[in-house]
DNA sequence: CAGTACAAGGAAAGGGCTTTCCTTGTAACC
DNA sequence: GGTTACAAGGAAAGCCCTTTCCTTGTACTG
C-alpha cells in the first residue's frame, strides 16, 4: 500500500504538506503543491491508513455497539436508529453479536475499548447474574475512568446512561387486556429465565394478573429460546400441559410467531379457539395471519436515544430515560369462546 | 487509558516484555517477572491499543463485509455464514450497509482499505451502471493491487473471486411452476430496474415463459422498492391495471408479503384467486398464511462460500462458483380457479 | 579454568500518520 | 536600508505497540 510518504516523494514535497492537503487542514498550501499532491494522491491510488491515523490523533470517532444478534428485528431496529445518529454526527460504529452468551459480551467490551472506541452502548437484556455483572461493571468502569462513555438500553445495575423500555409496564398493559377480556386459562411462552427482559416482563404480567385476582402459576410459564422455535416448543409443552387454555402470552414477536405457527398445526383457530399476543412489534407482525395484537416499543428512537445519551457531554451522574410501551390491537386477541 | 509503558514501568520491566508477556510470544519469561506484569496488567486495566498493534504487526486479520441492510433476513443470513467462517479463521468481520446507494459503497470501499481489512466482501447486488461498475473496479483493482482479497457475490463483472447464486435459474423455475400450472395473466412484482438481481431474475423469469410460449409484456411488471412495502405499491397498481391477475410473482419474498397483505386487504383469497409467489425463503416465508411458495438460495452458506474464497490463498485468475437455487413447495401457489 | 552455549531480559528501530515548532523567503513598514 | 511581520513549507517529535538484535549472566563443556 502507498504511504503518506510515499506520496510525498512522488509530489516532492514533506510528509506535512501532504497531510495538510488530505486533510484539509486551515493552514495554507499554495494551488501548485496542492495539484502536485492531488496527482500524487490518484496516481498511487492512495488512502490514508486509519490506524495510523488513529494513533496519531487525539480524538476518537467510533463508537461500538453490543446487541445479541443483529440479525434479530428487534435488534435490527434499535441499530437502525443508532446508526441514523451516528452517521448524523460523524461517527463509525462498530456492531457486534453477542449471541446472549455473556462470555462474549465481556470480551467485546475489551475489544472495542482496544479499538479505542469513543462510546460503548450496550442494548441487549442483562442477565440475572452477578458474577457476571460485576465483571461486566468493572471492565465498564475502568473504561469509562479514562474518559470512555456508556450507555445502555433497559440494563438496570450497571454504570452509564440508561434508556429502559417499559417491559413491566408493557407487559402489564398487555396482561390486563387479557385479563379484562375474561381468559382464565392463560400460558405464558417466555424467553430464558435468566435475562432481565424475561423477569420484567413476567413482573409485570404478574401485576396485571394481581390486578384481575388471578394468578400465573409456575406450570403455566413454560421457558425457551427467545426466538420462533423457542417459541414453538413452549408452546407445544404449555399445550400438552393444558389443553383448556385460551390464552398464549409470548413475551416476544418472534415467540408468538412459533406459537402460531404451533396452533394452526393442531388445528386450533387464532383467536376464536385461542388467543395469541406478542412483544416488541416488529415489523412482520402486522404481516402473519391473524395479525398479531402486541406491545409497541419505539425501537428506533430507543437506539437513537441510546447513542445520543453516549455522545452528549459527560454527566455528573449517570441518566436514565424511560421509554413508553403502547399496546397495538390487531387480530389476534378475542375473548375466550363461551364455555 | 494505560499503555504498555504504564504497564512496564508499574512491573519495573521493559516494554518488551511486557508485550511478550500479553501477547503469549514463546519467547521465555520467568515467572516471577510474569507474575509482575499480569498483576501491573491487573491494576492498571490495561487493554492494548489495537491500531498500535495494527500498525506495528504486519498481518491483518480483519475483513470487511458491504452489504445493501443486514436487517433485511437476505443479508442477515448471509452474514451469519460469513461470520460464521469468519471467527473460526479469528477473523473480526466489519459490517458496512450501502442501503443501496451506489456512492456509499464506493465510500465504504475507500474505508475498509483505510482500515487495512485483509479482504472486502461485496454482498450487494450490483447495479446497471457502467461509470460506478468502473469506478468501483478502479478502487477493487487498487486495493488488490497491494494484496487485499475480494470477493463479491452475485456480481458479474467485477474484480475478484465470485459466488454466484442462480439468479436467473430460479427464477426460471419458479417461472416454469407458475406457468405449468396454467397461469396467462401473471404479474410481476420486481425490484428497481437497474439492480443486476432484478434483471437476472427477470430473465429467468423470461425464459421459462418463452419455453411455455408465453410472454411477460412490460405492463405487467411493476417495479419498486424491494422491500415489504414496495412489494404492497407494486401488487396495486398490477392489481388495478389488471383484475384479471391470476398470479403474482414478487422478485423476493419481502415483496411476496407486501402482496399477500394487499392481496388479504381486497378480499382476494391466496391461492385460491390469486398465486403468490417469492424469492429467496427467508426464515418467515414459512410462517405467513398461506405459507410462501419461493425459491430457496442457501444464504448461509453463500456467506460462508464468500469469504472462504477470500481467505483462501490468492489464486492466479478469479474463481467464480456457483450456488443452487430450488424451489420449495408450500401453500401459495395453485392453479387458476376454472374460468 | 578458559571457552562455549544458551537463557532471560532490554534497547531501539520501525510502522504511518499528525502537529508543533522552526526555518526561510518575501512584502510591508518607517 | 534596516527592521518587522507574516506566509509557506519542512523537520521532527510523538502516538503505542512489536520484534529484531544485543547484552548480560549463568551453566556447561573439555
Amino acid at each position: 500500500m502507498a504511504t503518506l510518504a510515499d506520496v510525498a516523494r512522488r509530489a516532492g514535497v514533506s510528509a506535512a504538506t501532504v497531510s495538510r492537503i488530505v486533510n484539509g487542514s486551515p493552514k495554507i498550501v499554495s494551488e501548485e503543491l496542492r495539484e502536485r499532491v492531488l496527482r500524487a494522491v490518484q496516481e498511487l491510488q492512495y488512502v490514508p491508513n486509519a490506524h495510523a491515523q488513529l494513533l496519531a490523533r487525539s480524538h476518537r470517532t467510533t463508537v461500538g455497539v453490543i446487541v445479541h444478534d443483529v440479525s434479530d428485528p428487534y435488534f435490527a431496529e434499535i441499530t437502525r436508529g443508532l446508526q441514523r445518529v451516528a452517521s448524523e454526527q460523524g461517527r463509525l460504529v462498530i456492531i457486534c453479536n453477542s449471541y446472549r452468551d455473556p462470555d462474549r459480551e465481556l470480551e467485546y467490551v475489551e475489544l472495542l475499548r482496544a479499538q479505542q472506541v469513543e462510546a460503548i452502548i450496550l442494548a441487549g437484556s442483562g442477565y440475572h447474574d452477578p458474577g457476571f455483572t460485576k465483571s461486566l461493571n468493572a471492565k465498564l468502569s475502568a473504561y469509562m475512568a479514562t474518559g470512555g462513555r456508556v450507555s445502555v438500553v433497559g440494563r438496570h445495575k450497571l454504570a452509564g446512561d440508561a434508556v429502559m423500555p417499559a417491559n413491566e409496564e408493557g407487559a402489564y398493559l398487555i396482561g390486563r387486556e387479557i385479563f379484562a377480556a375474561g381468559h382464565r386459562h392463560v400460558g405464558v411462552v417466555a424467553a430464558p429465565k435468566q435475562l432481565t427482559t424475561t423477569t420484567d416482563r413476567l413482573a409485570g404480567l404478574r401485576r396485571a394478573a394481581r390486578e384481575y385476582r388471578r394468578t400465573l402459576p409456575a406450570r403455566r410459564i413454560e421457558y425457551a429460546e427467545f426466538d420462533r422455535d423457542g417459541g414453538a416448543a413452549a408452546t407445544e409443552a404449555l399445550l400438552d400441559a393444558d389443553p383448556r387454555l385460551t390464552a398464549i402470552i409470548a413475551l416476544n414477536d418472534s415467540m408468538a410467531i412459533g406459537a402460531l405457527a404451533v396452533l394452526r398445526d393442531r388445528g386450533l383457530a387464532v383467536p376464536k379457539d385461542v388467543t395469541v399476543v406478542g412483544f416488541d412489534d416488529m415489523p412482520i407482525a402486522r404481516d402473519v395471519t391473524p395479525a398479531l395484537t402486541t406491545v409497541r416499543l419505539p425501537l428506533v428512537e430507543i437506539g437513537a436515544r441510546a447513542i445520543a445519551l453516549a455522545l452528549e457531554a459527560q454527566h455528573p451522574n449517570p441518566r436514565v430515560e424511560e421509554v413508553e410501551a403502547t399496546v397495538v390491537h390487531r387480530e389476534s386477541l378475542a375473548p375466550p369462546r363461551a364455555g
